[in-house]
Parts: C-alpha cells; sequence; structure tokens
DNA sequence: AAAATAGTTTGCCAAAAGGAGAACTGTTCA
DNA sequence: TGAACAGTTCTCCTTTTGGCAAACTATTTT
C-alpha cells in the first residue's frame, strides 16, 4: 500500500509559508471573488512586476493557485485544496486542545468536589 | 475608540509564519496534550538545544505559546487564541471561495437552462 | 509596421531564517 | 560542596526571502 500523505508535512510547511506574506494572503483574498489576471492582482500592490510575479510563483508552486495563459494575459484563480488542509490542520489542533482542556476541566471540578464534601 | 484589530495584518504574518516549519507545528501539536518543559518538548528532534530555543521563542513571540519558568524548568503550554485568529482567516476565505463558485454554478445553470428552452 | 501591452528572465542586494558549537548561569541532587 | 541538570547566551555560517532595475519575448492595437 502506497501512502497518500507522502509529504503531508511539507505541503502543510508550503501552504503556510505562503500564507506568511501580507502580499500573498491579500491576492488568495481578491481571488476568492474570482479569477483574475496578473496585472489586475499586481495594481494593488506598490511593488515592481518582477518582485510581484515571485509572490505569485510561491502561491503557484505551492499549490494555492493554478494559472493559465492565453495569448499574452495569463489568468489566475484560487485552488481551495491546499487552503483547506490548512484549515483542516488547525481545526484539528484546536480539537485536540479543546479535548485536553476540557478533560482538565472535568478533572478540577472533580478535585472540588471531593474537596468539598471533606470539608476542606 | 482604540482600534483592537491594531496588526490584525502582522498578527497573522506572525501567526502563520510560526506555523510554517515542521518542528514547531511538531511542538504545538505536542502541546494541545498538554504543557510540557523545553527539554522533553525538544527530545523527539535532532537538533541541538540553542536551536531548539530559537523555535520555541518564535512561536512565543509570535503568541503561538505562553512559558512559565519556575526553578530551573520552564513549562511550556499552548495559547489557542493565534491558532484561532489563522484558522478564522482561512475559514472565511473558504466561505467567500465558496459563494463565488456557487454563483458561477447557478450561472451555468441559468445559461444551460436557457439554451435548452432555446432547443440550442 | 510601429507602438503599446502583458508578462518574463536575469543579475544584484540586504535582511532574516535555521542550523551549528562553545561557554555560561542558576537550580537541584548526592 | 561538588556534580548533574535545565536552560540560556554568544558567535558563526549557509540558505532563503523579498525587494530592485534593466533588458527581453510575445501578443494585441493602431
Amino acid at each position: 500500500m502506497v501512502c497518500h500523505m507522502e509529504n503531508y508535512q511539507s505541503s502543510l510547511d508550503a501552504a503556510f509559508h505562503a500564507l506568511a506574506d501580507p502580499t500573498r494572503r491579500a491576492v488568495l483574498s481578491r481571488l476568492t471573488k474570482g479569477p483574475a489576471s496578473v496585472k489586475e492582482l499586481a495594481e494593488p500592490f506598490d511593488m515592481g512586476l518582477p518582485s510581484f510575479m515571485k509572490h505569485l510563483r510561491v502561491l503557484e508552486s505551492d499549490g494555492l493557485i493554478r494559472s493559465e495563459k492565453v495569448g499574452r494575459v495569463r489568468t489566475c484563480r484560487i485552488n481551495a485544496e491546499k487552503l483547506a488542509a490548512a484549515e483542516a490542520w488547525l481545526s484539528e489542533q484546536r480539537k485536540l486542545w479543546q479535548a485536553q482542556t476540557d478533560r482538565l476541566a472535568d478533572y478540577v471540578e472533580t478535585q472540588m468536589i471531593g474537596r468539598s464534601e471533606d470539608g476542606n
């Protein structure tokens, strides 16, 4: 059996790394409203095109967006899978942490009941 | 009125950056099971303590963990707020993207109905 | 055909990240 | 008190990041 999670780790590395930059998050945010060309995406930023393209390349090679060039314009769109993977990881951690704090709360409650029954 | 989101942006920068490293994610994962000392946390990693401490410092200064030193041992615990903030951002983006694709699906459906009524 | 447009490639640079080892501080155990 | 322990500080090194400007390619437009 081949593992389906081959590089689950490095995939999350890439996803979170891509999300760590405000320019890249803004691009993703823009793309949730629909596909856009490189120029449209770059317009809001006070940055040269080459620098901006690096961000797009990071987003694409990390799998957070896809793009397709027709004629001279490249159109980018969001790729939700990787976003979902990152969200799933966070959600899982929160769930585990929640379970842990719930157990702790139970324990504390038990102790307090014990103590009040003891008259302590 | 003081803004409660003062540097919401840079806060997310920090959170996602902290999450982009597998060592740091593993530490967080471990901490969901409960608090632990620096030594306990470092044990699974093939890395010198000083290097490992850097990761802890990143996690703490980015607000993903808190720690307290008593005697000679520093105990770390998870700080769920920042994790929640990152999760919330992702969740929001997914919601927006979902809304967009739903509208697109509606549109496509409408077009197809129109075309079939035209006999095209 | 010439000019404008949209993107791309290249080379450069400063700062930050992630790791290493050596030496040091303060606390606890024997 | 002396040794072991848990963390910490320091200096060093290499790679990656994120930005720049200049020059180039390929497509429209006029």
